[in-house]
RNA sequence: GGCCCGUUGGUCAAGUGGUUAAGACACGGCCCUUUCACGGCUGUAACACGGGUUCGAAUCCCGUACGGGUCACCA
């Protein structure tokens, strides 16, 4: 059985990077029917943020990443929140102490400093506690001095096995003598790692590639405690247009803050599983579910990806293409009947129109703006190349239709097709000459989300006819 | 600086020794019950560099350059 988790800090928002690697991590887990569970590390007591937890709940609830177990949810490894677990881990800690994988330190900040090459700015620490007999080291911590424990790294050198990158050696001799717990009796981060994903029993540990440096201390400390080594699956960085790690100012990447522009989770989520995996064919649009099925680690890329914007409004409008009718009106209601004061207009059949038209729903109004109120133009407006119209030949197209248009009852988009184009047919014209003229009146925009039939049935015969007349006058001087 | 990782068009990417080096976004052109959009077709554009190995290298090896990550009592 499958066990992998999601391990997040509740410092604040949640980033694009963070989203992915929860994404890959549920995908791990659902491809082979196995458990995804939900971690929350609050070890840190001075960057938690209030509600940033609610944030991560919240997130992974709209972008449908259920989790079988989590603080929220329960489960048979609980507690899920390792503030809760705190107790736990120093007995680990003086397991290692007792076989002497690791011992006390009681080196004050100010004596570590000066071990620090300045011009570097890297410490590492010279083992100076290893040093200490039983007898000094009781009677630090009979005087309660403030002490740290750390791991002894042995000689030698280190090999890990990542998923994606491969056999990783490193030497020992690069990695410090790490701290297993603070001077506060908290577990560092790494170290509790180690100790819940093994009581979790985790069997694939899904990260960004930024701990792919650290991997070599888990790995020392599995050996300590002769636990079985999880797999690693480490994930290529999500960095910026210009290179560099997606900057956590100015909200890039965040989560909130995309879905509050406008994106869609579902937009959100198909765009990111593409940042870093490919399919075995040229699929594009994928749903959760179809990711889970064909979701293989095999096929995660190793070299960063940068975000791009431009694919992900992309998704966004094929996502909106995509959505059945109702279900598009449900998001774009509001903003339609925002957008047409007119009561008489059939707010469904305007978001129909636009459904296609649009990567956000933020674009509707300045598409529809045009109905309650004919925008100014010019008369340049008449002419188009392609149509081959002329200010000249609109005015009397427009003048023509203005006449049937007077005598017709029923402005339906049927019967108001067949009129214009019997006219266009007593006239002999090409269909544009009498199209396009009429559009440009009606809309008075470059554009329309619909051509002249639909516009005048949108409009209404009153409307319509004030309009036209309106172009025949500018067109007139 | 040490260690680790990476490098295919502007971006995402396929590719695992022999290909006209896919596809997508973006950009340009064309077509489509004559706007726009959608859709379809099409064009511009890439294997960081230098050495090997090989009949043959984007693919394997070494080096160089560049980029990134990491070296906390932060996660």
């Amino acid at each position: 059985m499958i066990r992998t988790r999601f391990a997040p800090s509740p410092t604040g928002s949640m980033h694009i990077g963070n989203l992915r690697t929860a994404l890959y991590t549920y995908l791990i887990a659902k491809n082979k029917g196995g458990k995804f569970v939900l971690r929350i590390e609050d070890t840190d007591q001075v960057r938690f943020v209030e509600g940033a937890t609610e944030i991560i709940y919240n997130t992974l609830k709209t972008m449908g990443l259920l989790h079988d177990e989590g603080p929220d949810v329960g489960g048979n490894y609980g507690p899920y929140t390792q503030s809760e677990r705190i107790g736990s881990y120093m007995k680990y800690a003086v397991e290692l102490v007792e076989s002497k994988k690791a011992y006390y330190c009681f080196c004050t900040k100010e004596r570590l400093e000066t071990l620090t090459d300045e011009k570097q700015d890297i410490m590492q620490y010279d083992r100076h506690c290893l040093s200490l007999n039983d007898e000094e080291i009781k009677k630090n911590l009979d005087n309660n001095t403030a002490f740290v424990i750390r791991q002894i790294i042995p000689e030698g050198s280190t090999t890990f096995v990542d998923e994606g990158f491969g056999e990783i050696t490193v030497d020992n001799a690069t990695l410090d003598d790490q701290v297993l717990i603070k001077s506060d009796g908290f577990a560092t981060y790494n170290f509790a790692n180690v100790i819940d994903d093994h009581l979790m029993e985790i069997t694939h540990v899904v990260r960004g590639s930024e701990y792919l440096s650290s991997t070599p201390k888990y790995n020392l400390l599995y050996e300590a405690f002769e636990w079985k080594v999880p797999i690693y699956v480490h994930l290529p960085l999500i960095v910026n247009q210009d290179g560099a790690k997606m900057s956590k100012r100015r909200g890039d990447g965040s989560v909130e803050d995309l879905m509050a522009e406008g994106f869609l989770p579902e937009a959100i989520l198909n765009y990111i599983a593409l940042l870093g995996w490919s399919p075995a064919n040229n699929q594009e649009v994928f749903s959760l579910e179809e990711l889970t099925k064909v979701f293989d680690t095999k096929r995660i890329s190793k070299s960063p990806s940068a975000f791009d914007i431009v694919k992900l409004t992309w998704f966004n409008g094929e996502y909106f293409k995509k959505m059945d009718s109702d279900e598009f009106f449900k998001l774009s209601e509001n903003i339609v009947k925002a957008s047409v004061k007119k009561a008489c207009v059939d707010c469904k059949k305007l978001s129909d129109m636009v459904k296609s038209r649009i990567s956000f729903v933020k674009e509707i109004p300045e598409l529809l703006d045009f109905i309650d109120a004919l925008p100014e133009y010019s008369t340049k407006a008449y002419i188009h190349k392609k149509m081959k119209t002329t200010e000249e030949n609109s005015l009397i197209s427009l003048k023509e239709a203005l006449e049937v248009l007077k005598s017709q009852e029923d402005f339906s988009e049927k019967s108001l097709h067949d009129a214009v184009f019997e006219l266009i047919e007593k006239m002999e014209i090409k269909n544009g000459l009498m199209l396009w003229p009429l559009r440009a009146a009606l809309s008075g925009k470059e554009s329309s989300p619909c051509g002249a039939i639909e516009l005048l049935e949108i409009l209404g015969k009153e409307e319509s006819l004030r309009r036209i007349e309106k172009g025949i006058k500018m067109l007139s001087k």
